[in-house]
RNA sequence: GGGGAUAUGGCGGAAUUGGUAGACGCGCUGGCUUCAGGAGCCAGUUCUCGCAAGAGAGUGAGAGUUCGAGUCUCUCUAUCCCCACCA
């Protein structure tokens, strides 16, 4: 103990890992082998925009996580590729440029040098011979290639239109970056500006982003948020004919839409609740609609109607989302809808809370089943029509309903009396059924349900004087097994609210009040009382006084659909429609097209050309573009690829609206940055690139006229949205991975990185691979097998942490102070993977210290390890055939009784590693750690046990300490430890005593003691007698080895109650 | 408003999925060692009552199911994240 704080056997973290950080890097132990015999494994992290504060805690936290991973698979025998680059382009860089005058790519470089030293300082095991970075033209020649074959697939148009533009940043932003009509960059408000924009066409991808999310094994929050990005709805189109007030129908000008009627002109409404369509009582427009304007001779009120659109559009984004305002709209005068089904005049109004980019900019307005509508219904006076009853029916429990049995359908009323003078309300306890309930009563022949209801609660209650005060909601609809009357009741019911005039009451007959006592209950406690799911349906209404019910249930009042469920109904009334020409079922999404282009210099450029004179000629060569093979193809055949799907009239139009842009020739990718004196962007908007005439003036590659460059450069986005296939082959000069190494790699396995780029990131990527695999260039129509995400690292005190509040914790002091391996340590301890956790430099000190208990353990080992060797009964054979003694033989030197605990953590550690509980992992370890403490010695096989399963956590120490115990070959290969079953078992386990659930006793059994044996043995026990004396013992709960449970009662209790039994 | 989480000691967090709540770590308290200091060693540490043995309470709140609930069901409340008039 004493020699273990002599001076060079301390344990000492900064002379031990850089010597192994050195050696590994010079023995290249992470060098992955494309085409090894060993089976693949491919994790992945997000490689890092190189900011020029460097790495920051968050991530050492993933990259440490997939270390792990990368680490526990070599020593399970696996070929592991852990590779690391950087994502380079970025407005920081650039703004950095902007304000020194300093390129852009010095400053990278010098950041990227940066964070590959802080990154070596942390022993990952990258694998740094396939370092990439974006910016190398040697990396974003395809990137551009990329590009290319989209636009040569005409995913990529150009377009004028409204985009987000911030005035600050001066930049043209995706939807996605301008959040809230915010810039995501600067937090400036963004203005609405038309630009002439590059989009890819990710909408036409939309169906199999969502659909092929089936097939991967992402986090089920990470599919959630993909899948509400994407916004897949199915839905109807429904056609609403126009029609003038005075005339039959509006005559339809040439370019109006139409359908059968030649003369009508019709209106098409998106709608996903198609079911509620009985109960569409007006058609509402997007003030953007472009049949307002073919409909303006027709509208009496144009000018009102003109004046408000024209206010609407002036306002901001903000303004006309601000849901707290009331929903404002004006009438259409002078024209009418016709409902499709009831053939009902309706009326049409334009109203802001109608978008115009969703759907089809118009929807029909059901009051009574959508509050937004019912909202505008109640400022318009719009009637309101229920057309869905809420259903409630059981599907288990005593109430099911039952097949064998008949069902009898009656109308019913469902009752809330008040008390007048007090806020309490008579409900019904139904003893037998255990229903709590208001007043239930069937409705007879020739009663309306007012009468029904009076003459319920006189006869059930007894009370004399009920009045009627309103109707709560319309009409439910309940389904249960009547236990009573041996039949299912199908109950159409409605709400009602009675208060009593005065207290009058005579006891009511015994017939009919045979099965529930009435109590009066406060209104405070109506909530937990009612456990009928109607009743507390009903209630919720009458204290929230909502009027509008929006979910699924039982379709009413709707003629021949009246009856059906919601679901059955949506497919019935879309058919019956569709018959009829008058609608469809259509799929709609949120998802919009990625605007593609940026105005700024540090990115790529987009390798286009734009020719004047081709322009001119744009018919003639829209087919043959310069393109004519993929250099990335190669060999893969094109077989099950799905065909990309773009109509005839789309593509034609989209070549005439990229006519004169010509695609730069392969051969002459990449087209690299030019050097400029400023970085400015300039006043017009334009990218800065657009000020260098010597770059920007070339000759057209097809025609060789004076044409010009596209001054545009991409998005972040794009550089990454393929780097994990460059990883595969970095050095290839042909294309962007070889076919043999992407067939080996490829998909990514693991895929970790931050929640913060699960929705865009990752579509993006995903979108970007599937158009390589439909166009043959990559093997798999997925990327990643699998992601996860950690969660952030928030600064002490739990908020984020930022260079303004200072409290942004620097790897590189932690590094210094402790050691690399305790912070990795730390960060896997400090709380589960998946969530936010407050850093805490206090805590550190514990992963420290187990790191030296360790170190310390192992020395006392090294110091006996004369005597131990001569316990070993073969000292001459090899280090490395004792390493690869199996655990068994262990046992003849370790000591006996750790074996259990030891195959434990084996487990445990092994499976929480798999799942991401790095938390209990370590904890697991810390635990074996010390009991090794508590005992003398621990034998050498033992020892690399614990070293083995330390190795990925803490890999420097583990090394240190694997060598010194002799081993001449690196723990990085050697053998991850297994259990054995067998060996899992303790010789005494504790087992818990309750008397009616309460511990009482803790008592120490053989394993597989029965019950009988237990038991015996338990009653034994004083703790335990004075908790049963004088009770009896009514039953017993044996859980094997865990615990034993009497159930027991007074004997006077049990005397009484079977007497009770008796009559 | 919609969607997704989360809620356990002074703090970070465990809990074999319905079976001994608080593992492990931090902090704190007492002691030891040391010239000294501590990131060393030993012991203690959910709360209340009690000198103690012990007893009672206890996983955001309230109800329920169960022999038994942190875990299952219902109703609330609070906090966080994402989306937001998406028909």
């Amino acid at each position: 103990m004493k020699d273990a704080t002599r001076q060079g056997d301390r344990y000492e973290p900064e002379s031990i890992e850089r010597k192994w950080q050195d050696r590994w890097e010079s023995e290249g132990l992470f060098h992955a082998k494309t085409g090894s015999a060993k089976p693949k494994f491919y994790p992945l992290v997000e490689f890092p925009y190189p900011s020029g504060d460097g790495l920051h805690t968050g991530h050492v936290r993933g990259y440490t996580a997939m270390d792990v991973l990368a680490r526990k698979r070599r020593m399970q025998g696996f070929e592991v590729m852990y590779p690391i680059g950087w994502d380079a382009f970025g407005l920081p860089t650039e703004n950095y440029a902007l304000k020194t005058g300093i390129h852009p790519a010095v400053v990278t470089k010098k950041n990227t040098d940066n964070f590959r030293r802080q990154m070596r300082s942390l022993g990952f095991s990258f694998d740094w011979s396939r370092e990439i970075n974006t910016t190398d033209p040697e990396y974003y020649r395809f990137t551009q290639w990329i590009f290319l074959q989209l636009f040569d697939k005409g995913l990529a148009y150009k377009t004028t239109m409204d985009i987000n533009w911030c005035p600050s940043c001066k930049i043209g932003l995706a939807n996605e970056e301008a959040q809230g009509g915010v810039c995501e960059r600067c937090g400036g408000v963004v203005e609405k500006r038309e630009k002439e924009q590059w989009m890819l066409a990710i909408t036409k991808y939309a169906d199999r982003l969502d659909a092929d999310l089936d097939t991967v094994d992402y986090l089920e929050k990470i599919k959630v948020a993909q899948r509400n990005w994407i916004g897949r709805s199915e839905g109807t189109i429904v056609k609403f004919e126009i029609e003038s007030q005075k005339e039959q129908s509006v005559p339809a000008p040439e370019d109006a839409r139409k359908t059968q009627k030649s003369d009508a002109l019709f209106l098409d409404i998106f709608t996903t609740r198609v079911d509620t369509i009985f109960g569409a009582r007006a058609v509402v427009l997007a003030p953007e609609h472009p049949i307002l304007a073919v409909l303006r001779n027709s509208i009496r009120n144009w000018e009102a109607v003109k004046e408000y659109c024209i206010g609407v559009r002036r306002k901001t984004e903000e303004e006309r989302t601000d849901l707290t305002k009331e929903k404002t709209g004006v009438r259409l005068e002078g024209i009418e809808a016709v409902h499709p089904c009831t053939k009902e005049r309706v009326p049409l109004f334009v109203a802001e809370y109608v978008l115009a980019h969703y759907g089809t900019g118009a929807v029909m307005s059901v009051p009574a089943h959508d509050e937004r509508d019912n909202a505008f219904a109640k400022q318009h006076g719009i009637s309101i029509r229920q057309s869905i009853a809420p259903f409630f029916s059981d599907s288990s429990g005593k109430d099911a309903v039952r097949s064998d049995k008949p069902t009898v359908r009656r109308k019913t009323v469902f009752v809330f009396l008040k008390r007048s003078n007090e806020d309490r309300y008579l409900c019904l306890d139904w003893k037998k059924f255990g229903w709590h309930s208001g007043i239930i009563g069937g409705v007879e022949e020739g009663e309306d349900p007012g009468e029904a209801a009076t003459r319920e609660i006189i006869e059930e209650t007894g009370y004399r004087n009920p009045k009627f005060v309103r109707m709560i909601g319309g009409e439910v609809h309940t389904n249960f097994f009547a236990a009573h009357k041996d039949v299912n009741r199908y109950a159409e019911g409605v709400g009602m609210l009675f208060e009593l005039e005065n207290e009058e009451w005579e006891k009511p007959k015994e017939e009919h009040s045979l099965h529930h006592d009435p109590i009066w209950v406060h209104a405070n406690d109506m909530d937990s009382f009612l456990n009928l799911s109607n009743f507390r349906y009903l209630w919720n209404i009458l204290c929230k006084k909502e009027e509008c019910f929006t979910g699924d249930g039982i379709v009413i009042h709707s003629g021949e659909f009246s009856g059906l469920s919601s679901e059955e109904a949506r497919e019935k009334i879309t058919a019956w429609l569709q018959k009829r020409g008058r609608g469809e079922k259509t799929v709609r999404y949120k998802l919009r097209d990625w605007v593609f282009s940026r105005q700024r210099y540090w990115g790529e450029p987009i390798p286009l050309i734009f020719c004047e004179a081709c322009r001119a000629n744009a018919k003639m060569h829209d087919s043959e573009t310069p393109l004519s093979h993929a250099p990335g193809a190669s060999t893969t055949s094109p077989v099950d690829r799905p065909q990309l799907e773009v109509s005839k009239d789309e593509s034609r139009e989209r070549d005439w609206a990229n006519a004169g842009w010509i695609p730069v020739p392969e051969e002459q990718l990449p087209v690299t940055l030019p050097n400029v004196s400023s970085y400015q962007p300039t006043d017009t908007g334009e990218s800065p690139l657009a000020e260098i005439e010597s770059w920007v003036r070339v000759p057209c590659p097809v025609c060789g006229a004076p044409a010009r460059r596209e001054t545009d450069t991409m998005p972040n986005w794009a550089g990454s949205s393929w780097y994990f296939l460059r990883y595969a082959d970095p050095k290839n000069r042909e294309c962007l991975a070889g076919d043999a190494a992407l067939r080996f790699w490829t998909p990514v396995d693991w895929y970790n990185g931050g929640m913060e780029h699960t929705t865009l990131h990752l579509l993006y990527s995903r979108f970007w691979h599937k158009f390589l695999f439909d166009i043959g260039v990559v093997p798999t129509s997925e990327p990643y097998r699998k992601r996860t995400s950690h969660g952030l690292i928030l600064a002490e005190g739990g908020v984020k942490m930022s260079k303004s509040k200072g409290n942004v914790v620097s790897p590189d002091d932690i590094v210094r102070r402790f050691g690399a391996d305790t912070l990795r340590v730390y960060e896997m301890f400090m709380g589960p993977f998946e969530r936010n956790v407050a850093w805490s430099t206090e805590s550190i000190a514990g992963a420290r210290r187990f790191l030296e208990k360790i170190w310390k353990i192992a020395r006392k080992r090294e110091e006996r390890s004369d005597e131990m060797d001569m316990e070993s009964p073969k000292r001459g054979g090899s280090a490395m055939n004792e390493e690869k003694t199996n655990v068994k033989d262990g046992k003849e030197n370790a000591d006996e009784q750790l074996l259990p605990l030891l195959h434990k953590t084996i487990r445990k550690v092994s499976e929480d590693i798999e799942a991401m509980r790095f938390n209990t992992a370590i904890s697991a370890l810390m635990i074996l750690v010390n009991e090794f403490e508590r005992r003398e010695t621990v034998s050498r096989n033992t020892l690399e046990i614990l070293l083995r399963l330390l190795s990925p956590f803490a890999p420097h120490i583990a090394e240190e300490l694997w060598e010194r115990l002799g081993n001449p070959s690196s723990i990085v290969f050697s053998e991850w430890p297994s259990f054995d079953e067998s060996l899992l078992q303790e010789e005494r386990v504790e087992c818990a005593v309750q008397v009616n659930g309460k511990l009482r006793a803790r008592l120490s059994i053989v394993p597989g003691l029965s019950e009988q044996d237990a038991v015996e043995k338990v009653l034994e026990h004083k703790d335990v007698q004075k908790f049963l004396s004088g009770k009896e013992r009514v039953k017993t709960i044996f859980v094997p080895d865990r615990l034993i449970n009497f159930v027991v009662r007074d004997r006077d209790e049990a005397l009484s109650l079977s007497r009770s039994n008796e009559h």
